[in-house]
This record gives structure tokens, sequence and C-alpha cells, in this order.
DNA sequence: CGCTATGTTGAGAAGAGTCAACGCGAGTGG
DNA sequence: CCACTCGCGTTGACTCTTCTCAACATAGCG
């Protein structure tokens, strides 16, 4: 169990016993690429809910992979308006942008209790010198998440309000589908109609009488934390959803 | 003059005679970088206003630097509405994303009369082995370009329709003071009301009555395809805009 | 000259926002 | 054990931003 806000580090996993990497969402690795990547592992840190991941404006971040839990990555307004700009699942990459550019101009946050692993921000540079595999990877999960946000974007600007619903729910259903964490077309949803309201850049009050007229019309149910997705043909002609198929993906 | 939709190859530009590369806004590089870099560049071509760089859905895309004119990234909906990702400006990478992963979920196109220089697609995986110098540097261009869909996410989720205008031509606005494109507070600005709009996440007639109002209220002034930023101060106010601070960058 | 694309304006409709009241469960302290 | 607060969710009533429809202006072009 997470306690610790600053990140406690008991129970470092070795990149050879990841359980993340051997699903079918990710891409084989030879066990030297694991050695690599292990060697660069520099710890595994836990994180309760609701704690800070990275600051906006932080200039000192590290490289994380989201092992475990969920999170966001957001940026505010100076009169405090908050975007959710993409939500993070397993085996997602944190703080790409932080350590590529100066600083970060986002924040990212636990939605669930977490676990990360954290890579070295030093060493970013030398191992895109060093190990031309893994930066090249590394860029690959960066314009994979550049596609959320181009996908995110689209809805907020073109998409009525029940559209956007509809179109969240099924992208990430999609995802933890493709993850494994879906069962009987239930997966766990800990998101409050806050967050989403911040994610679909909707007023909380028209989320939640959005969200109850899909519920209603029999697109999806929710229970205690987990959302079960009723309809998925449905979902889909609400959304005005169409995807890409999503082939194996790196890991770090 | 660039008249081919095709995109016609007249006028090689060599890396070391690139008119581009020495302003300020660009980080020095050595003259062996610069050799390299050329010779990678497969061609240089002009396309006209309108033309389609990249298309939505492509797999074979080559991977571009814009080197002079506007272009914008976009996509669409199955009926149709488009929302525009963000402009381009010279110097912006073009088709990062469609080279990294195998195809690309936007599509690109000319707002002006453009040059382009073109990088070979097969070669991106081999550039990143051979040359990690460059690859991190086209992630660095990556992240940069993931920054501004940010931003412009959270304009159309957060802000009011008078804020992003004002927001958008700020932004605008200071990435062409960057480029020395301004001049007397004068730049370019070659957008239609449509794309504003699409831009935006507004309808066209909502875009035109808010752009008109602030065009009254003295923020700025526009005039046969171009545009004066009469008051950035009262711009900034009312865009709720705040800026990091922009370093030298790298051109490919 | 009439075409078409683009820009402009007004009026009414619809979608989304705001304000306010209330329910409910989890803590907490008396 | 109860009263209390606090965070979160829900609903209704009303307001206002934004959208849609439609008419008209203007400029470029065959």
């Amino acid at each position: 169990m997470p306690k610790s806000e600053n990140g406690s580090a008991q129970g470092f996993v070795r990149c050879a016993d990841c359980t993340l990497r051997v699903r079918p969402a990710f891409k084989p690795k030879s066990d030297d690429e694991i050695a690599i990547t292990n060697s660069l592992k520099i710890s595994h840190r836990a994180f309760a809910a609701g704690s800070p991941l990275l600051h906006q404006g932080q200039n000192d971040a590290d490289l994380f992979t989201l092992f475990r839990g969920w999170a966001f990555r957001y940026k505010t307004l100076p009169d405090g308006r908050r975007q959710i700009l993409n939500f993070l699942l397993p085996g997602d990459i944190m703080g790409l942008q932080a350590s590529l550019l100066d600083a970060a101009d986002h924040g990212i946050e636990a939605l669930t209790d977490v676990e990360v692993c954290v890579f070295a921000r030093r060493r970013t540079w030398e191992l895109f010198e060093k190990l031309p595999q893994l930066g090249y990877e590394l860029s690959w999960l960066g314009a994979r998440e550049q596609n959320l946000v181009d996908e995110n974007l689209t809805s907020v600007g073109q998409r009525s309000a029940r559209e956007r619903v509809a179109a969240l729910v099924l992208s990430l259903y999609r995802r933890c589908e493709q993850l494994g964490l879906v069962t009987d077309r239930t997966m766990l949803f800990p998101l409050t109609r806050q967050d989403l309201a911040d994610a679909l850049g909707l007023s909380l009050v028209h989320t939640i009488k959005t969200w109850t007229y899909l519920r209603r019309a029999g697109l999806f149910a929710t229970n205690a934390g987990t959302l079960t997705l009723v309809n998925p043909r449905l979902t889909e002609r609400w959304a005005s959803y169409y995807e890409r198929e999503m082939k194996p993906r790196p890991i770090l």
C-alpha cells in the first residue's frame, strides 16, 4: 500500500520481473534490452492518489514510467481554470517534455495510488547518445501521447457535450482493454465529475447532466469506482468515434 | 514562384546557405552538423497555397522542415468537421508523428505558398542510430510542438471566445517575432475566418463577430492579409495569457 | 457579366454556464 | 451515539454564450 506523498521506494521491481512488459500491448524486448533498461532505472516509487508527480513549471523533473494506477497531465491558467490534457495508464511515459525542454509547462497528478519507475533526467541526452534504440522508443512514446492530445483537442473543439463524453469513455475503455484491464466489459474508473469536466472543457453541472443522460440512454453504467460499457456500438455512434488500430508499442 | 501542386524541386537550398538557420531563434550549428544535415536532405520543394503536404492516414510520409511560408496541422471527423491542431511557421518540423508511428492521424496543408526541405522517412531510424544528436533534436522539436498543442487545448477547453481569439493572435505574433517576421508590429496573416474558426473551436459566424469586437476594442488591425498588433498589453489582458520565455531551438 | 468564395450582420434557437438547494456518505469530535 | 462538517454528486430554474439560418456585401475570376 502506498502511503507516502513523497514517493517511498519500497519494492524495487526489476525490469526482468516486470509484469507489465509481457502483456500483448507491448513489443517483446530482448534480454539485452531489458538489462540496459534496468540499468537506467534508478528507483521504483509509490505515491498516494492525489499526489503531484510533476509540478507545472518544474525544471528538474525526472523521467517516469507509470507502472501501476492512473494519472493525468494538466495545465492551469493564472485564474485557476484547469484543463486536463490527457490521462495516463500503465506503460505511459511521464516527464518527457520536461526532460527534453528545460521545464514542464504542465503538471501531472496521480488519480489513484500509483507506482512509477524512475529514470534519471540527467541521462536523457546520454540515453539518446548511447542507446539510440531507447531514444527512438522514447520519441515513439512521445508521438503516441501527442496523438492522444490531438484527439482530445479535436473532441473539445468540434464535438458536442454528449459526443465528447461518449468519446472519452470509449477512448479510455479501448486503452484499458489493450492493457488487459477490462473484464466483463468492466474497468476501474477513478475520475470524479470534476476531473471529467476539466478534461472535456465543460462545466461541472453540464458534465453531470450529460453523463446522466448517456447513462440513462444505456451507453454505460457506473458502480463504486468502476465503469461498465453496456453498449459499445451505441457509444461509438454517439461519439462519432473511429479508431486507428493499435500495434504493440515499446515499453521503457 | 511555386506553381506546382505536386511540389516542384527548383532551387535546392543547401543547409550551408540556409537563410533561416542564422536567425537568433535557432541554435548555432557546427560546420560538421550542417554538412551532416545537408547529406540527409533529399530535396527542396515548393507547394502552392492550399496544397496538402500530408494526408490524414498517409503511411508513407517523408519528414519535412518548413523552410518558407505558413501551414497548419489538422484532423477531421467522419462528418467533415475540422479541427486545426496548430500552425506551422518556418523552422517547424512536419511529419514526425507519421514517421515514428506508422501512419499520420492528421493532415497538413499549406496556408501560403511554401518551400520545404525534405528528409527521407526511411532514414528516420537510421538517423537516431547514427546521428543521436539529430535524433535528440528531432524529439526536442516534437516536444515543442506538443507544447503548442497543449496550449491550444487549454485555450479551446477553458477560455471564452474573446480570450481564445486574443490568445491565438498573441501566440502567432510571438512566434513570428522570434523569427524576425514582424516589422512595425505588423506581420503576415494569411488565415481565413474559417481557418480561425476551425482552430478556435468556434462557429464561423461567432468567430467573425468576436474578431470584429476585439478589432474595434483596439487590440489589433488587419489589412490585406497582414495583421498589426496595435495594443499588445491590452491583448495580453484579454487573453489571460502568459508565456514561457523561449530559448534558441534546434533546426534540422 | 455572372459566377463563386469569402466576409459581414441580424434574429432567433439551442447548448452550455451559473446559482442555489438538497442528498448522501465518510470522517470527527462532543 | 449523535450532531456536525466536508467533499462529492444531483437536480431545477434561470442566464448568457454560442450556434444556426438567412440575407446581403465584396472581391476575384472565367
